[in-house]
DNA sequence: ACCGTTATAGTACATAACGTACCATAGTAG
DNA sequence: CTACTATGGTACGTTATGTACTATAACGGT
């Protein structure tokens, strides 16, 4: 082997990640539209132009294709918390409502789907589960430690009304939800 | 064409009911342990030992059958009601929690999934939406119809604590789900 | 600017799954 | 018994898969 240290690369080659990026991408672009089944190596390299070729070597199984694609982002929503525990809770709610009904919320359903079978998934989902329970924490002013499994009332409803009742989440159900959780304290 | 209605069948040919009842068990099977993309007519065919050719003439189009294997049977739960109200709600999320925990639960995941992108799938949802939504309001002795999304709040947070926190459903959680919702009326 | 290294495009290939067509056989129901 | 129909099995062309290999272009340290 002998490795030449003088030709070690530190930084991430540009065509790495021009390949990456587009070709994930694609992949939620598939996602989105067509589902899981969509997302194929031949259909990736005709939609980007990427050569077949250079995506098997990119992925060596083309499921991490679809891990990859919503591993991130999903949940990204920029907040400015006002400090009164109402008006943010439901600013946060109204922000989750975005996220779901945004192409974001197919790609979430796709996680789920694939947790099932996919410990990767899984734990992507979990600690994800981990940042909004922290960040619902610091909304209603709680310790953090004590607070337990309550933000699954907080965020909950909203999931069970967009993905299982396919119903939309209408301002009257947050604000249920929101007066719900604060008249249980 | 001129159809003998001598010879027209009334009822089912038991070879097709065979034949529809062990390719979608097998269909389930590969959903819970291998999820949507091992759902194929050659696997169905080897592991049922039925023919492809079988198959593809009782579904034309593959993906049918994932939509049949997952339609029917996922939230039947038998349930007695006691008449109190907390009671019956407890009951009701502990049922719903072992539905959840068993195979029926990776078979609603992948509904949620395919819901995005199957109108049928997205209908059936609903109208089990509908079942519960109305099961709920007998059990909190409501009217029913200005009910509203309330059962969201009820359902919602055992469903996020699974599928998005992919955490235990503990009893806590339950129990801080019905006192929520009802102190919130 | 040079040059060793590395990623990509393109091609080829064996394998497997797909979807359809066809036919002989066995089962169904009046 | 008989008309009908579903199944099993086979064959076939098509498409996707995953791997291997080569030539070319891009990268980045010197």
């Amino acid at each position: 082997m002998a490795l030449d240290s003088k030709y070690r690369r530190p930084t991430v080659d540009p065509r790495v990640a021009q390949t990456r990026t587009l070709v994930l991408a694609a992949a939620r672009q598939l996602l989105v539209t067509q589902g899981q089944e969509a997302v194929t190596p031949t259909r990736l390299s005709e939609i980007t132009g990427i050569s077949r070729s250079t995506i098997y070597r990119n992925w060596s199984d083309p499921l991490d294709i679809i891990f990859e694609a919503t591993a991130t982002d999903i949940d990204r929503a920029p907040f400015a918390p006002t400090g009164d525990v109402k008006t943010d809770l439901t600013l946060y709610l109204e922000a989750l409502r975005d996220m779901l009904e945004s192409s974001n919320g197919t790609l979430l359903a796709t996680q789920i789907d694939r947790a099932e079978h996919n410990p990767a998934t899984s734990e992507t989902l979990r600690s994800i589960a981990k940042l909004r329970r922290n960040l619902i924490c610091d909304l209603i002013q709680h310790p953090g430690d004590d607070f337990g499994p309550g933000h699954a009332l907080v965020v909950g409803p909203l999931i069970y009304q967009h993905f299982m009742a396919r119903d939309e989440i209408t301002d009257e159900l947050i604000e249920l939800t929101v007066s719900a959780y604060l008249h249980s304290r």
